[in-house]
DNA sequence: CTGTTAGCGCTTTCAT
DNA sequence: ATGAAAGCGCTAACAG
């Protein structure tokens, strides 16, 4: 069934039914008519290879994820899915498990493919040797989560909302808050966010704890002891700012396990938002990243640049708007903490 | 940058460049040398539009699931991804938020796309005006989940998997048990589990009640209210089966928010298996899919039946083993249950 | 407004 | 074992 046997049945040539495809204005109603009619009746379906190999465009948008495995970005992914549909793309996703080996390669095939533009979040922009290989192939591509100043981002601000969370928590009375995180190494947002802790502590003049935990396996466990060895000593903490919001909901678990009630006895903040955060009892006092929309606006930035042929900079980057789910896990911290107000000899200069 | 370009880098003709990529064995030692030195030179990537018009295969699978923002779809699509990539295949997704026109649409995008074969779930595989279209198109494909002895289906016998966790629970001493499910219309899959519930009811000599929720919208505060409304009764169901685990964790929810405790006062059941079943407290009890295997499986079988070129047939059907997690959620039915031991005047014929 | 023509880059007979 | 040549189905100049 090719453009051949409709334009014989349709009694047209080839190139009015292309036309009548691809740019139906141009085409004389009636023959219009003729050739819907002629291709309905053969079951006539345009061929995307043939096409994609003349027109040089797939109309195909590949997209490279760390994991599906989160909530995270598997919203976003359907984020992406809805945007591409809508603007008539197709999309080639892969997930590179938070591996920088196979982000290259997920790069390679689809650069092979022909996809027309790359959707990705690598794990470390900033070190990324596929971003270089994209540029070189002049390879339009925008990156999801990730910022980087040279490089066209959505992404958000997570390092001024967990400073502006420390800040929030304080103000709730607590002086010992722990930020529990994955391996900081494996990923550029992880680091942000502590920075962002870091710098909220210091801004309160307190001291800051990290807990590096194994991000898939062993989280709860990990967390349940260190919150039990420190229960009874001074510095125990009375909050927890969690990188994420499966660690976050883990630490929820862990917390239970050695008996420490939330939010009464600790306050748990997460970051993400993903949806059943909302289902946790108590329910997840979180920063909610926009996931859906960062899909969305990747793939509209995307669309944008390639029907303008204009190149996308990183000038182009959005910061999206974060904002804090209320929730359930967090209250103020009690007044008849284990903690003292004073617990430490030097360093303390709470203003 | 063509084949051209390499063939006269290395001296030697398109079509040995060709064979050089696909059939390897078939070129002298001496000059696949040459040819992999002249490509990596010059940074060639065979193009895959080219290939595919020739070759009429694209080496993409499409893949066509209801949603990814449930967990056990994402797992899925993530099991799929894996063994495509593996067996040197791209995947084209969609979803269709489990409504009908766009699963039609999904899957004529997907054919006019050239994919090799499609993997989908569907809302009814009994009633999919989809699939006579696949068959008609001679397009491989499979199902995901869906069940149905007139196609090639990668699935799980749910409905004798709820029949025999009814009779755990009947064990555990359980006499009202409540089935809560999304709209059964929207899925053959909560049908077949409704099914196992009823029958496993039927078998104990208990009377069945469903509670048919809103899926994804407002599903807590209607099962908060029936839980509260039934609490004092001696119908009061002392367990829940939930068609899924989304269902399940919200249930969970909805207990506390009455509060009942679970599994002192209520045990809970889920369906799914998905993995942050295991991170609420109590642990989800519930009856796990193998998500990742599934998607694993349909690839394999798909992949296979493209290289024999034989048709994939009903026929070739898998069922995949489910198990029984244990989880926290389920308990003895309290001996001071409100509910006495013969609450029907007719019915009850315990043996 | 419509038809003719010439490839897009690759694979694959068919010769050699 | 290698090369020459044809063509997969489509679109885009270019004529008319």
């Amino acid at each position: 069934m090719t453009i051949r046997d409709v334009s014989q049945e349709a009694g047209v040539s080839p190139a009015t039914i292309s036309r009548v495809f691809n740019a139906p204005d141009t085409v004389r109603p009636e023959l219009r008519q003729r050739v819907h009619a002629a291709a309905a009746a053969l079951g006539y379906r345009p061929n995307i290879s043939a096409r994609s190999l003349r027109t040089q465009r797939t109309r195909a948008l590949g997209v490279v994820l760390p994991t599906l495995a989160n909530p995270v970005f598997a919203e976003c992914l359907q984020g992406i899915a809805q945007a591409a549909t809508a603007a008539g793309y197709s999309i080639v996703p892969f997930t590179t498990d938070y591996q920088l080996a196979h982000e290259t390669r997920a790069a390679n095939l689809l650069l092979a493919r022909g996809v027309d533009a790359l959707i990705l979040c690598v794990a470390n922009a900033a070190r990324s040797t596929v971003l270089a290989r994209l540029r070189a192939a002049k390879s339009p591509y925008v990156l999801v989560y990730n910022r980087h100043a040279r490089h066209p981002c959505v992404s958000v601000d997570g390092r001024a909302a967990v400073t502006a969370l420390v800040a929030r928590l304080q103000a709730l009375g607590h002086r010992h808050i722990l930020m529990v995180s994955g391996a900081l190494a494996a990923s550029d947002r992880a680091q942000q966010r502590h920075r962002g802790y870091l710098q909220g502590m210091a801004a309160a003049g307190l001291k800051p704890q990290l807990l590096e935990v194994p991000f898939m396996d062993g989280a709860t466990e990990r967390m349940a002891q260190y919150l039990a060895a420190r229960r009874v000593m001074p510095q125990a903490p009375t909050a927890v700012v969690c990188s994420n919001d499966l660690l976050a909901i883990r630490c929820l678990r862990a917390a239970r396990q050695v008996g420490l009630r939330v939010p009464e006895d600790l306050s748990v903040a997460g970051f993400d938002g993903i949806a059943l955060g909302d289902d946790m009892t108590p329910a997840l006092s979180t920063i909610v990243q926009p996931s859906i929309e960062i899909g969305r606006r990747s793939v509209e930035l995307l669309v944008q640049a390639l029907a303008g042929a204009a190149p996308l900079r990183a000038g182009h980057s959005e910061t999206l708007a974060l904002h804090f789910r209320e929730g359930e896990s967090i209250a103020r911290a009690r007044a008849t903490s284990a903690a003292p107000t004073q617990p430490l000899p030097r360093r303390r200069t709470t203003p």
